[in-house]
DNA sequence: CGGGATCCTACTTGATACTG
DNA sequence: CAGTATCAAGTAGGATCCCG
């Protein structure tokens, strides 16, 4: 049997999105890890200033340093976020947005407005589903 | 001090998008999940016209199932797809985009674009680190 | 045909402890 | 201070079976 080769290569017309290799699925891989979305937005709040690891962890209630360090790794892994170390001692890092993170960032605000606008309105009719529910089982 | 205003969400407290309950919080869990956003770029590449399930499913390469129909009833139960059923034997249903579904999808191609223009480079970055960490490991 | 229920695996996340 | 390494836990996702 012969080999298929990519099978990205099949879905010319709708293409690429049902491909793991997608950029949008890449994009989306990224956005949907956890804390992804808020460090880019809370170093686009400080930009174009740096921020030292500690404060930006203070800035972000609720993450662990591990997922921090994690996190911020793979932002500078993908170029959206520069790091700076100052090899004192203790060590001070400083991180910041790159132009590409300040690009994405802008995708971001995006989002936010739509969900701002709209998320009250998907609460709403999830309400309104387990109220049948609860209708239709009580009954 | 002044009135606080609307500002007030994005910077006071930087609170809404560290809580769970913060609107892009819950919108990001959604597009987070595997199948969303495919779903809803298939469901929107046929609107108006309705779809049924397993032509969907057909539409959708990789998708299980399962996974179909989790994805269907979350986006069923947000208002974001209308689903319609012809009770006859066997059934046949209809799936299709709400309002409130294809404003999403204008969101998603917001994404779509950022990541068809900058995914490339964010590619060219990991590959420039994979190849500084090469050379110093087997140096 | 559509989809619910069950079982199972893998990945993400978090808590904790250790190091330069 | 800024990480890294380890372990435990919760959850998304996939395979399968069964039902109306």
């Amino acid at each position: 049997m012969t080999t298929p080769g990519p099978r990205a290569a099949q879905h010319g017309v709708r293409g690429d999105l049902f491909d793991p290799q997608c950029p949008t699925r890449q994009l989306l891989d990224r956005l949907g890890t956890k804390w992804t979305s808020m460090a880019v937005r809370t170093l686009a709040d400080a930009a174009p200033e740096e921020v030292r690891f500690a404060e930006l962890r203070r800035r972000m209630p609720g993450v662990s340093q591990k997922m921090l360090s994690v996190t911020l790794r793979s932002l500078t892994r993908d170029g959206l976020v520069s790091r700076r170390v100052e090899p004192t001692v203790p060590p001070r890092v400083f991180y910041r947005l790159t132009g590409l993170g300040l690009s994405l960032e802008a995708v971001l605000a995006g989002l936010r407005t739509w969900a701002e606008e709209h998320m009250a309105e998907i609460d709403r009719a999830n309400y309104a589903v387990d109220q049948e529910a609860g209708e239709t089982e009580e009954a």
